[in-house]
DNA sequence: ATTGAAAATGATAACGTTTTTCAATAACGG
DNA sequence: CCGTTATTGAAAAACGTTATCATTTTCAAT
């Protein structure tokens, strides 16, 4: 059986492999696109569906602690996740079909520091979301 | 009575007059963070006990609707709300004390046209905030 | 001032989501 | 294979938000 990279990262941060969490982590590993907990809850019973709700909210938080997934702000609401290659990464949004795309956000960087250094703000986190119509749907 | 420029607003947009909306929001008016319903249910009741808890959602949404408040989206949860003079702008919050500055983004506009080119997307807002410790709190 | 239609209110109940509890199960080092 | 310990899923509880509805209040027309 092959093993997916998310389940080796997760045994590496102590969690045991189970059939629960590899059924969330492969659904959400294969999403393009954001995810609430009743949406994996759904989508990973037809692998595994003996799954609990439970079992998908704690997997949820535990890949969001590892940094494998992040959670998405909307304006109908903040409960849903998505992929997060490389951590937390800077999303763009099509409000038409939901997909979902990662940036780089390098130029914000500059921007940054002069927001922190006129505000007297110590600035630790930042959080940039864009919302539009992807290529296909404009 | 003096009639604070909010509870105009809210006339002017076809409102009627009421000791609630009063009361919430000058609450929200007057603070200089954001707060959720039930803080502001809590903080405007001392001016006006009677208020119920529904009219405080209720008058959040009218208020937001106007563009008077925004809603704060924050990791612990995303249902508080801060004063929006001007319209929707971006925040910078201070993860110790709470407090919220807020900032022009004005370089963030070549920003977005750029990320808008290379994705094909078009871009039709975008949400940022900042999270840091204020000058009083680092 | 008085009136009356329509808006607004607050108490209650309903709702959906998230968290807690707990006995049963499964993972995995020894 | 065994025993410890993490993990699980079901059920219940807790939580925030929304819907319902009879009552009250606003405010324009008198």
């Amino acid at each position: 059986m092959t093993q997916h990279p998310w389940l080796t990262q997760l045994n590496e941060q102590g969690y045991r492999l189970t059939e629960a969490r590899r059924a969330v982590a492969e659904t959400m590993a294969d999403s393009g696109r954001a995810l609430t907990p009743i949406e994996v809850y759904d989508m990973a019973r037809e692998a595994y569906p003996a799954l609990g709700l439970v079992t998908v909210y704690r997997t949820l938080e535990a890949l969001e602690g590892i940094g494998l997934i992040q959670r998405v702000h909307q304006p109908e609401g903040c409960q849903a996740f998505i992929t997060a290659p490389g951590g937390h990464q800077h999303l763009l949004l099509c409000q038409q079909c939901g997909r979902a795309t990662l940036f780089e956000g390098d130029d914000l960087e500059s921007l940054i520091q002069s927001i922190g250094h006129k505000t007297g703000y110590q600035i630790k986190e930042h959080w940039l979301q864009l919302f539009g119509l992807c290529s296909d749907c404009r």
